[in-house]
DNA sequence: GCCTATTGTCTCATTTTATGACAATAATCC
DNA sequence: GGATTATTGTCATAAAATGAGACAATAGGC
């Protein structure tokens, strides 16, 4: 939401973004929290006229994440009369001193467009807007209550996430480019939230031929070091 | 587009329905042609500023088919900035003798929600709206070429379809109530444009449990009646 | 040099799918 | 009414995929 005032922007629509990360152990996505009013939403923001949706989309992922070349899909409009929340979208806009009259178009009825993306999590450097006091990982089964339906967003998100990780295998996206078959498991097991045998998971990802692999990973520890690979 | 004037839509917003229909053989889709233009296009609309999108799609389908209660999914936006076509929309409406002031909207760039949707062939009757020639059946390899990026759109929607088809058991949306597993077979064999094995698809569906079985179904034909079934 | 935890790869059992075989049957033809 | 024909429902066997465990090969700790 970067300079407002300039810009003219397609009224009624908006887009959230879930953007997942993988942290070693867990899922997790960035929750942002508005300035001065303890509301917790998803980074989202507006269209330009101008602009593309999608592009409207990586930029914001990009003002968050300082990231460019993310995976970015789009996965689902929510058009619902009923998602409107002008009193939270008030409080923000008070809490900011820009409750004015050309600002009241955001007051009005929004459907917002629905994107995931899937970050490596040691890259970035979550980074709050202006309207935003703080960008912060949560663990997906710790989110904190979000404004308006983004918590049913996000429910969706991780819906459409689990059913495409093994059917698109975009799972790598999550990890560095360089990683082990325990790491991919890990992610694997994060998203579905299930565990995965761990043979089974090796053989079908090899024989998958989609992996390429490099030099051993020797991590200090009293054991084998694994093979690293990278996405082909 | 049924009594424009009266109504307030959102501004750059619209959507577009796929509707698949099986008339024993061939999968099609409806394309209607706007009166004296010769363009061709999918059905939609704009959404009004107090209804949600699904509700815009749904009486979309209605007015088109007569149907309610349709199996109807929405797959996509559209949102790219070039999809605009203010040419086109020029023709019709000017062909019409609305290309006034007050309509000048609709020539200004469109977000597009994509719909598609299932229905039995044969309760259909096709009718044109204030804005049509004509409503028309296609064979999903027989289509005409589209106003803006509705070709795209189709193409994105039968994507869709396919992957959704086996998972999510939708097939017998495009069937009676009552069907031979023959005719469920070349529902699948249409959708996904390839042939299958007689034995294992019976197999396949009888295992899922979700078939409820009635009684034959005697066709005249000089060979054993097969059973009809039902979706549970 | 022995111990430990993890990895890469086999083996064998189990389940699922592919492919073909075959009997049952509804109408037609003599 | 009995032989004929096309299609259906179901079974039998082969092939492929997956589950579950065994085991030798390390990399580093002691």
């Amino acid at each position: 939401m970067k300079g407002l005032e300039n810009r003219s922007f397609i009224p009624n629509l908006s887009f959230d973004c879930v953007i997942f990360g993988f942290n070693g152990k867990l899922l997790k996505i960035l929750i942002l929290e508005y300035q001065n009013t303890g509301v917790y939403a998803l980074p989202g923001g507006f269209i330009e006229i101008d602009q593309s949706i999608d592009d409207a989309a990586k930029q914001g992922v990009k003002e968050r994440t300082g990231l460019d070349n993310v995976y970015l899909d789009q996965f689902y409009i929510f058009g619902n009369v009923d998602r409107a929340d002008p009193e939270h979208m008030e409080r923000i806009l008070t809490a900011n001193n820009d409750n004015t009259k050309e600002n009241s178009w955001m007051l009005e009825r929004f459907n917002t467009v629905g994107y995931y993306a899937l970050i490596n999590y040691e890259e970035v450097t979550p980074t709050p807007d202006e309207y935003s006091d703080s960008i912060k990982w949560y663990a997906i089964d710790e989110l904190p209550k979000l404004m308006m339906d983004h918590n049913n967003i996000v429910e969706k998100a991780l819906q459409v996430l689990r059913s495409n990780l093994s059917e698109k295998l975009i799972g790598m996206n999550l990890l560095p480019s360089k990683f082990t078959m325990k790491q991919l498991q890990m992610v694997f097991e994060a998203v579905l939230d299930q565990k995965l045998r761990r043979t089974t998971f090796q053989r079908k990802m090899l024989s998958l031929d989609i992996l390429e692999r490099h030099e051993k990973l020797f991590q200090g520890k009293a054991h084998k070091a694994p093979y690293q690979y990278s996405f082909k």
